[in-house]
DNA sequence: TATGAATGAGACTTCATTCAT
DNA sequence: AATGAATGAAGTCTCATTCAT
């Protein structure tokens, strides 16, 4: 019985295994696009050998694949459960969505996933399908649902509802893009906050119902 | 019956190779990225053979950096012009600066130019750098001196320039992201023009000055 | 029936390899010149494949200047190690060290290292450097000092003793140098024994005290 | 009658092209090695363009064989000639041919050919020998010849005269070598005259024929 | 299960050679 | 006769993948 026998190896779990190695794939993949992202650098981040990927993970493509989608499950997940849990009047709702997804973005690692399905697009078609499908479309009915009451409601104009959508949306996804991309390169940049809120004020004011004339343009 | 395909493949093109080099290496690395992106594919899309690149351009890296810059003049080109060519009232010279860029990014290499810096931009950070100082910080300069011009002219209601600037510009750029990406796998794309004309509207309607009540929290 | 054939190709042999591969390297270099060596010739002579070459060593240039290196070490030690062990008269000690080196460059990789050195020396200027330091510079001190001894045993006629180094080192390079290059088309080749004896006992007798005349121009 | 019309270009002798091609061929030869030398660098020390090289020669391998043999030639007569000239005693004539020789590889391309042969010998088996036949074999049957009449004429001691012939031609050849390669790196680099002038006296000291004692081991 | 040495296909790059001018 | 742009075979090097341990 000696004393010395290695007594940290039973610190792992195996079934956390997977997990933290895609959450390393993803982080890389994110940084680096996936083809100059090496399984070396996805180990080492993993904190495992290069062999031992292959014990979980078939090869490089279906790494990447599983990586983006362990990642959609819980945006699906947020996006549905946002929308139930509130019961005040639909723009009370519609705001506190708006602030949630953007706070959920604020997680590097999915934030960083829409930079990656822009990014590699082209290189992977079907996991992009995937993720229009059962992200931006998903997430768009929520919000388009809520707005839609609220239009009822009177509390917005009426107007087609999947602009209104757009309108919401977009300002948060770019954040997200930016922050993970030029944003550290830009002089100017602005604390996402203060966007965010001016763009929401800007565009309820342009969306309320009273305004007493139409102009402009 | 188009008689312009080159029959044969020992053409002399001095003055025009480069040119063709770059336009077909910056649409393959949009395309892929630059690390998928296969110098025999790029020869083959310019048309020449994989040596005659090195004729021109001293290794890959260096025709990525020179393909980036080779569409960043054009387009600080035109940021700086449209500023000049206008001498109606701040919010028509405003709405046209907004088509303008809209309709610049049209043309799939300077549109593209955006996803290809915001995917590879940690890997290129000094062209990134150098793109957004170039582009985005000057084109943001353009936009923010006519915006300051229409606030004090009371065409605008006053607010911090630079956010409304972000206001305007930030739609432009996503719309020309997503449809050099995602748009193909979106079946609820919507044409660009009909959202670009009701952002412009929601905006507008948002900055205007005589709103009877400003609410809306 | 030698069973040292290696049957398979998936050997690990960590610890001996880099050695192989450095052999291996050299031969092939002392054989056809840096440039004309190919890595695929060395990864075959060592029976490992083309990667592995990068396993131990990160270039071709790094791997043929430490192929060169560990050459040079026990060239070194030679050197130094035969001055001290005999006793005899210098005489008889400067003839045991003139039949070593002789003996010593038999060795075709360090036979063949001279040729190498002086077929690359303008390409690879700093490596010639350290040879030229290390072994040829090396070596003449040790014949220097026995020299020296035997002119104050009056053994030897008094004279500038770098020169009579160069008399006694200059034949062995030559005659390693020849065997590895011109000597299999020569068709007058003298065995290398036969040439060193005569060289040995002409010079000695050119260097002799007791000479009755000292004539000839 | 235009006076602008390039009228240098009449300079450049046709006849004279081939010659040059091969003089610098050789001496980028020299310097670097065949596979380390580039038909560019052969061309832009030509002062003509890479194309043209093909106008004389049909490829890389013809241009060096050409190369060593264009220098051959001469060697190959200088040897012959040297022979006849003289009609003093044969010692003088040696001693004549001995110093020829040496001055003769002062030449920087003559000097250097012997390293290139030495340095090519396996990637050119056919141009090493022939190297051998016709300059080194000659060269050694003039010397041997004259080297007899010596014995013959009581002038040097009886022995066997090939190996006299490697004693004075070794010297010469290593010097050549050695300029060309390690010398430039050789801090106690000796004069190459000093170095020759005491190896003839040494060399014809141990053959005289009356010593004293014939000693020495 | 875990490792990391070994592999080899495929990428980037060079350069001898060809050919339109 | 001379040029130099264009070519493509062949080399160096990388890295996803395999396998002995």
């Amino acid at each position: 019985m000696p004393s010395s026998a290695p007594q940290n190896r039973w610190q792992r779990r195996p079934t956390a295994r997977p997990e933290e190695i895609l959450n390393a794939a993803l982080a890389e993949f994110i940084e680096r696009g996936y083809a100059a992202t090496k399984l070396d650098d996805i180990a080492r981040r993993a904190n495992i050998s290069k062999g031992t990927l292959y014990l979980y993970f078939s090869n490089k493509e279906s790494l990447f694949k599983q990586a983006v989608l362990s990642q959609i499950g819980p945006l699906i997940d947020v996006a549905e459960l946002c929308a139930q849990s509130h019961q005040d009047s639909p723009l009370i709702l519609l705001k506190q969505l708006y602030a949630d997804w953007a706070r959920i973005l604020l997680d590097p690692t999915l934030g960083g996933l829409c930079k990656l399905m822009i990014a590699e697009s082209d290189n992977f078609p079907d996991t992009a399908k995937f993720y229009v499908d059962e992200v931006v479309v998903r997430s768009r009915r929520v919000l388009h649902g809520v707005i839609e009451r609220a239009m009822k409601a009177g509390e917005l104009r009426v107007m087609p509802a999947e602009l209104v959508v757009r309108e919401l949306v977009t300002p948060i996804l770019f954040m997200s893009l930016w922050r993970h991309s030029l944003a550290p390169f830009d002089p100017q940049h602005i604390p996402d906050a203060d966007y965010l809120d001016t763009h929401w004020n800007i565009v309820m004011r342009g969306l309320s119902v009273n305004l007493s004339h139409d102009s402009l343009r």
